[in-house]
DNA sequence: CTTGAAAAATGGAGGGT
DNA sequence: ACCCTCCATTTTTCAAG
């Protein structure tokens, strides 16, 4: 698969924002039969354009309503260390996200955490025991103005 | 709806990793029939515990290969202020998530760019024209090591 | 891309524990 | 209250043109 056409990417970015629309409904957004419209969705699938297909969970219905980006300092900036590091903390369930970053931090998590108290505990008990980790820092959400999970196209 | 037991529980994390599943196969992984998974299914998304089903985009594939996390310090710190700062960057397709932070800077964005020319662009042309700004400082994500998109329950 | 038809999943009725 | 089996309807999926 080589190129998008417009049509691609309008089915790409109307199931990037509501995977649960009917073949049918999509064909009638994009002015075509279901057929050809399913044909271009699992070419889109089979090239990777499509990576998978989520439910979003709403975590403060969960009583996670504390998301706080963590940033981290390693010890030591050797490729062994980072692996090390990378490994520990893809256990720890209150991380969601983990990006390999520039600057002052060399990592960024994204953590959700139910309260004050648990990230409390999370970054003493959890983080504390990452050995790989020099230092952390912080930064709390106050609030999530806009989340779309997707590029905007 | 009050309370989830384990089975929706389960059924939150199944469908938050591939909702494609088929109602069937659901049940298979939860051990009952097709019928009342539907039903359970059914009552998480009333109660919102679902809150859509998307598609996951390849951002890469589309050529958006370059995620920077934007800091962001606003001249002045107005419910006013910081109410238009929200809506101008709202404009911005480039911004895929807004938070407002604590610490030094007042909002944290996630950015999609095609490269390096396409986020200077971004950051003279486009957050150049938002007034409300006082100050940004750009995070280069190197590499993202993980992104689960919902909580690890 | 269109038509059209087989296969499969959805979503509900009715009954049982 | 919760689950099951069964069935009509809708949707998906895949031919052939």
């Amino acid at each position: 698969m080589n190129e998008l056409d417009e049509i691609d990417i309008k089915l790409l970015k109307l199931l990037g924002e509501d995977s649960n629309v009917t073949t049918k409904e999509l064909a009638g957004r994009v002015n075509l039969s279901p057929s050809p419209v399913f044909e271009r969705v699992k070419r889109l699938e089979a090239g990777g354009y499509i990576k998978k297909y989520i439910a979003l969970i709403d975590a403060e219905k969960l009583d996670y309503g504390l998301i706080v980006f963590c940033n981290i300092r390693l010890k030591q900036h050797d490729k062994s260390i980072g692996h090390e590091f990378v490994t520990d903390i893809m256990r720890l369930n209150e991380v969601v996200e983990c990006y390999n970053i520039s600057g002052d931090y060399d990592f960024l998590l994204k953590v959700y955490a139910r309260n004050m108290k648990h990230y409390q505990d999370f970054v003493f008990n959890k983080l504390g025991s990452v050995k790989s980790i020099g230092s952390t820092h912080s930064t709390f959400v106050m609030c999530e103005n806009k989340n779309s999970y997707n590029i905007n196209i």
